[in-house]
DNA sequence: TACAATTATGAAAGTGCTTTCATTAAAATA
DNA sequence: TATTTTAATGAAAGCACTTTCATAATTGTA
C-alpha cells in the first residue's frame, strides 16, 4: 500500500491514474461531479499511494478551513441543546464543520479562550452563554478570529442577546394582567463559577413589574433552587403549602416551570385555575406540555449567531453587530 | 491595531514597510539574517497591521490535543441528542476536541465517509445511527482511522448496539404479562433514505412476542406514522376510535409514545386503566411524563462508544469490540 | 586602489491544493 | 439529422507563504 517514499501529492495520484489534478481534487471534494468509473480509478490510485491531502495546502487554496468552533457549557440544559441545534442546522447548510468545546470549569474555559485564537484552525467562533473578559476579547481581535457571543455581550464583539430584565417584566406583567396579585418567583441557584446567570436579571424584571403595579412580594415568595425538575417540584409544594399561598408562579426557566407543573399534577391542583404557571425559554417540552412561557427563540439565537458570524467571516470590515432577540409571551394553557 | 479590514497578509506588511515579501518572511523565520534596522521597521509594520502569519499560528497549534469526529443524522431527535451528550461528556474529560458532522442526505454521508479518513484530521470517528457499507469500512480500515459505530453494526468495526428485536419482544411481553390481549403497534415511517430503521426490528419483536403468546393482531392495529408527536397523536385517536379498540399501545419510540399520551389526555382517557402505553428509548422526557418504556440507555451508548474508541486509539492492536447494551423495561405509570 | 568576501535584499520559482473557465464528448431535443 | 443541453474533463490561475538564486551594496584584504 504505502511505499516508504515521500508523502504522495495530488500530482502523484494524477500521474498514476492518468487524470488531471483537477479531477483528483474533484474526486476528493465533489465526488458527485465526476464520472463513476473515473472516480473508481482515481480512488484506486489514491489507495495505492496512500495519498492524504495536506490540510494546510487545502486551507491555503480555500482561504478558509471550513470549520467553526462553539464553546459551550457542559451539554446539559435543554436550552443549550436547542441553541446548538440552531447552530448545527445552519452550519450544515453552509458546509462548515462544527467543532464543539465543552466547558466544565473556569480553567477549561480560559484554556480554550487563550489557545483557540492562536491555532488558526478555526474560521470563526461562537461562545455560548459564557463570560469573556477584556483580555480574551483582545486576543480574539488581535488574532482576527471572528466571533459571536450568545447571551453574554461585549461591546467589541458581535452578540446575540435577549433582555432578561425585560423578559422577567413581561412575564410578570402578563400574570398581573390576568388578575394575579400573589405571585411567586422560582429561579435557579448553585450555578457553576464559569457560567453566567441570566435568571438574576429575570428576577430584577419580576420585581420591577410588581413595583410598578404596586404589589408587595413577601420574600418567602422568592425562591431559588438547583436547576432541575425535582427540586423545582419540591419548592413548588412548599410554596403551595404556604398560608396565603401564591396564585401564580413565574419560573425563570422552563425546566423548573415543568417541575412546578408536575407538582400540581401530583397534588391534584388545577392549572391554571388554582395556580397559574409561566415559564421562560420556550423549550421543546414547553409546547408539548402546553406551558405558557416567554419565548426567547433558542434555535433562532443559534441560527442568527451563525448568520452574523459567517457574514463577518465573508467580510471582516463589517461593523460589530449586537442583535437583540425579541421576547414574547406564548400563551398556552397554564396561565 | 486592527482596522476593520481583511486579515492582513504578508503582502500588506510588504507594502506598508516598503520591503519585499521575502524580507518579511525572513524577519519572521530567520530574523538574524536581516539587518537590525530593517527588522525594526518590518516589525513595526507587522504590529501596526496585527499581522499573524497563518503558518506560524498553525505551528503553535501543534498543541497536544486530539480530535474525535462524530457523524450523526441531522440534529433533531431527542435520542440523538442524548447520545451526543454522552459523547460530549466523556470526551470533555479527555483531551479531545469534538467535531460534529451532521448528515442530511445520502450524498453528504457518502462524502464524509469517503473524505474524512483521508484528511488525517481526525484521531478517531464515531458513526451514529447511520449505515456504512463494506467499501466505507475498507477505507476506514485502510487509512487506520479508529472508528466505533453506534446502532448499526459491522463485523470489522467496533460497535455499540442494542437488540431491537429483543427490545420489541420485551416491551410486548411486558404488556401481555399485564394481561393485555389487544395490543397495537405504532412505529415511524418516512425515514430519510440515509438513515437506518431500527423500528422495523422492534415490530418484528412485537410480532414474535404475540405469536409466542398465541395472540392474533389485526393489521389495523399496526400503524406507521411520520416521526413526530402530532402524527402520533392523530394515529392514537384513530386507534382508540376503532371498534374493539386496543387496550394497550406499544409505541416504538418514546417521542411517539408521548404523542399517544397527549391524545389520551385530550380525549380524557385514563392511562393505564383504559389504555396502557409503553414506549422505547427512555428519553429524558419519558421520566418527566412517567412513561413506562424500554430503556436503551442512550447517554451510556455515547459514553461507551467513546470509551471503546479511545482505547483503540491508545492501542490499535486491540481486537474489534461489539458491545450489546442491555434493554430493560422501566416501569413507570403508563402501563 | 583593485579585487574578493560578505551582507542585505528582491525577483521569481516553488509548495500542494482548489476553482474557474474553456473544450470536448455524449445525450436530449427539435 | 441538425442543434441545443448537459456532463465530464483538463489547463491554468490563484492562494499565502518559503526558499533559492541573482544582484547590489558594503566591507575586508593585499
Amino acid at each position: 500500500m504505502k511505499n516508504g517514499k515521500k508523502a504522495p501529492t495530488i500530482f502523484d495520484v494524477s500521474a498514476l491514474s492518468g487524470f488531471s489534478i483537477s479531477t483528483i481534487s474533484r474526486v476528493i471534494n465533489n465526488p458527485e461531479k465526476v464520472n463513476a468509473e473515473t472516480r473508481q480509478k482515481v480512488n484506486n490510485a489514491i489507495d495505492q499511494l496512500g495519498f492524504v491531502p495536506k490540510a494546510e495546502a487545502r486551507a491555503r487554496a480555500l482561504r478558509f478551513m471550513g470549520r467553526i468552533g462553539v464553546i459551550t457549557p457542559f451539554f446539559t440544559a435543554p436550552s443549550f441543546i436547542q441553541r446548538m441545534r440552531g447552530i448545527a442546522n445552519s452550519l450544515s447548510k453552509e458546509n462548515f464543520d462544527l467543532v464543539i468545546y465543552t466547558v466544565d470549569s473556569n480553567n477549561r474555559l480560559q484554556s480554550y479562550l487563550s489557545s483557540l485564537p492562536l491555532t488558526g484552525n478555526l474560521d470563526g467562533l461562537v461562545i455560548m452563554s459564557l463570560p469573556v473578559n477584556d483580555n480574551d476579547v483582545k486576543r480574539l481581535l488581535d488574532y482576527h478570529l471572528p466571533t459571536t457571543l450568545i447571551e453574554y455581550p461585549h461591546p467589541l464583539i458581535n452578540s446575540v442577546e435577549i433582555d432578561d430584565v425585560e423578559g422577567g417584566r413581561i412575564a410578570t406583567e402578563y400574570l398581573i394582567k390576568k388578575g394575579h396579585r400573589r405571585i411567586a418567583f422560582l429561579g435557579d441557584s448553585d450555578l457553576p463559577e464559569y457560567s453566567i446567570h441570566p435568571v438574576s436579571f429575570r428576577l430584577k424584571g419580576f420585581r420591577k413589574a410588581l413595583k410598578s403595579a404596586n404589589i408587595e412580594v413577601p420574600e418567602s415568595f422568592i425562591r431559588l433552587a438547583p436547576y432541575n425538575q425535582e427540586q423545582a417540584r419540591q419548592i413548588a409544594k412548599e410554596l403551595i403549602d404556604l398560608p396565603n399561598s401564591p396564585t401564580a408562579i413565574f419560573a425563570a426557566t422552563d425546566l423548573q416551570a415543568l417541575g412546578v407543573l408536575k407538582a400540581t399534577r401530583q397534588l391534584g391542583i388545577k392549572v391554571p385555575d388554582d395556580l397559574a404557571i409561566i415559564g421562560f425559554d420556550d423549550i421543546d417540552m414547553a409546547d408539548f406540555e402546553d406551558l405558557t412561557t416567554v419565548r426567547q427563540h433558542l434555535d433562532e439565537s443559534g441560527r442568527l449567531a451563525i448568520e452574523i458570524l459567517l457574514s463577518h467571516i465573508a467580510d471582516s470590515s463589517r461593523p460589530v453587530q449586537h442583535v437583540y432577540l425579541p421576547l414574547t409571551v406564548i400563551e398556552r394553557l397554564t396561565v
